[in-house]
DNA sequence: AAATAAGTGGAGGAACATCCTCAACTAATC
DNA sequence: GATTAGTTGAGGATGTTCCTCCACTTATTT
């Protein structure tokens, strides 16, 4: 029953997208929408007549950005070899988030994505974790890891780039390989237990690096 | 040449100290001062008339909770085990990081600390690159890591830290063993190299969490 | 015990940051 | 050319943080 958009409101509703789309991969999810206005160049006002809110751009942005990544997971599980199957999806898990911090911040908090996007994240832990138990069952990964842990390493690995990519770019391959290795290498007792599902949700749904200032 | 401050002035010093190192180690280093005047049960102009700034509080507190952590780490270069010299450092300083939001962004971020605290900061990394050399020289960290990877580990147990000691207390132990078994097991040929000195700095400096809200 | 000097409190002004509306304007479509 | 849809961006509303200022209190000196 929506009436189409005027033929120049439509282009502007793609400028608007695009616009968002990367200043949410430069500077995150939580950027000043006058930002992404002046990005697009357009007014504050147009962009707030077509996406009244922020969620609404989020949720026009991600949904197909966190299907992609829960198909990797599942092409991980389908590999014939389980190792290759979880770091192929660990490495184009993290290569997508190196790129857009806005994928950060959808994939870990719970402050953005509150509808579909908030579905299809939930996707996400069981798949992961899959990954790892499979890797457990053929013995190439540590039996006192959980499933969780992985999706701690990536967490951990997620804040380094926040520090380090706009500086060292690539550089998280060098600490995702140490970790991945101390998964499947490592024997040395892990002195604590995993955390708790329920406290896994509380410890990602926190992400929310500080705000990035914006290059103007 | 400084006369000796008032009997209760000295005894409302101690107060302020008292005072943020409690709210600096709960919610870091940037807390509205007037936060640290509340706690401690006095006026904000107090706070302000005796540590004009918040640069004046942090040299007055961090400089020897720092040194304590370069002394650990000459400990560890002490220690007959390499291996367990370095373990024991990486230990005693993340339990202290843990304990001490404030003494994380100390340690990492070149916001605070411009004085002798940051004399001090400077003679850490070198000696943790030594207790890293230490142990490949004794065959017992894989060859092709560096020094600087261990700051690099530090800071992303840091970063977890952030999100997860207030939620799962100790829950770094168990990351920081997977951490620590990459570096000693590992045989995955890493992938890049480390960071130069001089951009490990730049992503050191950045370290700046957001704040954390007020309990009240 | 009065005089003096030192110290205190905390309301509130200044400087920003962010959000989002709205009335005057412009452009597409019929 | 009339009608309707769309655009604009200055600026009001709101919130945050810092830090000063001066009427007031308390210690110390004489």
């Amino acid at each position: 029953m929506t009436k189409p958009l005027r033929r120049d409101a439509e282009i502007n509703r793609q400028r608007i997208l695009k616009a968002a789309q990367e200043v949410f991969a430069a500077r995150g999810v939580d950027v000043m929408l006058d930002d992404i206005a002046h990005h697009a160049g357009l007014g504050v006002g147009t962009v707030y007549r077509r996406f009244p809110t922020r969620e609404d751009l989020v949720e026009a942005l991600f949904d197909t950005r966190l299907e992609e990544i829960v198909g990797w997971a599942e092409d991980g599980l389908r590999h014939a070899d389980p190792w290759t199957g979880l770091t192929e999806f660990v490495e184009r898990a993290t290569a997508a988030m190196a790129a857009d911090r806005g994928l950060r911040d959808i994939a870990f908090s719970r402050a953005y994505g509150r509808r579909r996007v908030a579905e299809i994240r939930e996707m996400l832990a069981p798949r992961v974790e899959a990954l790892v138990t499979r890797c457990q069952e053929a013995g190439v990964v540590r039996a006192d890891a959980a499933g969780v842990d992985l999706v701690l390493t990536q967490f951990m690995v997620a804040a380094l780039l926040e520090y380090a990519e706009p500086i060292a770019p690539g550089l998280w391959r060098r600490y995702l390989t140490l970790l991945l290795d101390g998964l499947r290498f490592g024997t040395t007792p892990l002195p604590v237990p995993p955390p708790e599902v329920e406290n896994m949700d509380r410890i990602a749904e926190n992400w929310r690096p500080p705000r990035r200032p914006s290059a103007d």
